[in-house]
DNA sequence: ATTATTAATGCAATTTACTTTCAATAAAAA
DNA sequence: TTTTTATTGAAAGTAAATTGCATTAATAAT
């Protein structure tokens, strides 16, 4: 699905532009290399894609622009450390995580409606919701 | 409620002695601290609470012993930084949480049977699930 | 009770994930 | 084409958590 990637790093690119925000090489790349990914990656692993094209400092940088502009999403694992991927409008989701492998399944259930309803009921405004679940996938519970 | 605090860290102690973990001063002291928080607290701040009674190692290393327990659950900031409260049976909960200031309330919605069972259609065991509703409390969000 | 065993602690050093600083470079505006 | 300003890379810095190791304390064995 060649043409769904490249739509969704234009729509990215396009997203960029419309604040002062440039596009440049590193960015070009990083998008598509998220766009073609097939699970959340962590900063470390978006580089380790990369061949080392461009510093980590740069893909921190650039996740953390991509985050402020919705085209990313985070994940986080346990452990504290982020994964990212590509934010699809109308594709709104959660994630199985295994705790052994990393192993991410999509979690097609989602109760942000009633989530948010009941934090702006408190008083909570700009509301973000995290759902995970945790657990051994079946390959690494065979031990 | 001094009473209910107490038979928290009873309870705790006896789960440890069902193990073969010990029963040390560190331990009593943080369960206690931990029994009478009015919100979940960073191992930092555990620290900050006992007045450096023992060191930030051991908060770290009896939080770990603690978690594997059951006895405490944690909570991951957005910034994947851990709060840690006590489990209390039958009080299952979740979080709402202040990007700002960090206040954080109680979020009475659980959906934990459902996503539980997703999870485990698909395979997964061990299953532990986190619903966390990130936003800005009426106090800071008022600037 | 006393001693032996083994878990827990404190301190220092280390690691991991991420952030900041700053000079050099490249994108976009003039 | 020149000027402006955002972005980059390299290095240093930071915060949270972890590890190694000698010392101490809790529990088990005698």
């Amino acid at each position: 699905m060649k043409a769904q990637s490249d739509n969704l790093v234009e729509a990215a690119l396009e997203t960029l532009k419309a604040s002062t925000l440039r596009v440049t090489e590193p960015r070009r790349a990083l998008l598509r290399l998220l766009a073609e990914a097939e699970k959340p990656l962590s900063c470390e692993e978006i580089r380790a894609r990369s061949e080392g094209e461009f510093d980590l400092v740069t893909v921190y940088r650039n996740m953390e622009v991509f985050r402020e502009q919705n085209i990313v999403q985070t994940i986080l694992l346990e452990s504290g450390k982020q994964l990212f991927e590509l934010t699809v409008e109308g594709d709104h989701h959660h994630h199985i995580i295994c705790r052994s492998c990393h192993r991410t399944l999509r979690l097609e259930l989602c109760f942000g409606g009633e989530l948010e309803r009941y934090a702006s009921s408190r008083g909570f405004k700009q509301l973000e919701h995290k759902i995970e679940v945790f657990g051994l996938c079946e390959t690494c519970s065979e031990d």
